[in-house]
DNA sequence: GCCAACGTTGGC
DNA sequence: GCCAACGTTGGC
């Protein structure tokens, strides 16, 4: 089982959205680096919900991947903001995984309290410029972050 | 294949 | 709102 974390914006869409609905397809993706890293993601799969370009940003809760491998609809619609014109049913340039919703942690953790506890080498986040939207995690820094997320004040 | 122009991300 | 970082596009 590998640790995960995925950004989205809370204006677009936040951890409550999913605490809604349940299960989504994190579609929309469309950085080929993000898409190898959806592609390697496993039924089971733990990712942290990270809620980027607000005040402040940082880790809001806790998802699971509830099932890999799943091509973007986005990609085929001319209507969308995703729409690809160059993928084909025949051969999908974008996948994704569809998550579920597991937990809104009872402690946000910000960015500076994550630069706080990591460097810059456990979580690439932290550099400068950073724009993954999808990365993995170590079992380490998973760990930890689950560890304060839940610790009672 | 190079690289300038352009667009997007996202912290601040 | 600014702007650094960086991926993509397209002319040559």
């Amino acid at each position: 089982m590998r640790y995960w974390l995925m950004k989205s914006e809370p204006g677009a869409y936040s951890i409550d959205d999913l605490a809604r609905d349940k299960r989504e397809v994190w579609d929309g993706v469309r950085n080929y680096q993000a898409r190898n890293y959806l592609r390697e993601m496993r039924a089971g799969d733990l990712a942290f919900f990270y809620h980027s370009n607000c005040k402040p940003p940082g880790v809001a809760g806790l998802l699971r991947i509830s099932k890999e491998n799943v091509v973007d609809p986005t990609q085929f619609d001319p209507e969308s903001r995703y729409f690809d014109p160059k993928s084909s049913r025949e051969k999908p340039r974008w996948q994704t995984v569809e998550v579920e919703f597991v937990e809104k942690f009872p402690n946000y953790i910000s960015l500076p309290q994550l630069r706080s506890l990591f460097s810059e080498e456990e979580l690439p986040l932290l550099k400068r410029g950073y724009r993954l939207s999808v990365l993995p995690l170590s079992d380490d820094v998973a760990k930890k972050l689950l560890a304060l997320a839940k610790k009672e004040e």
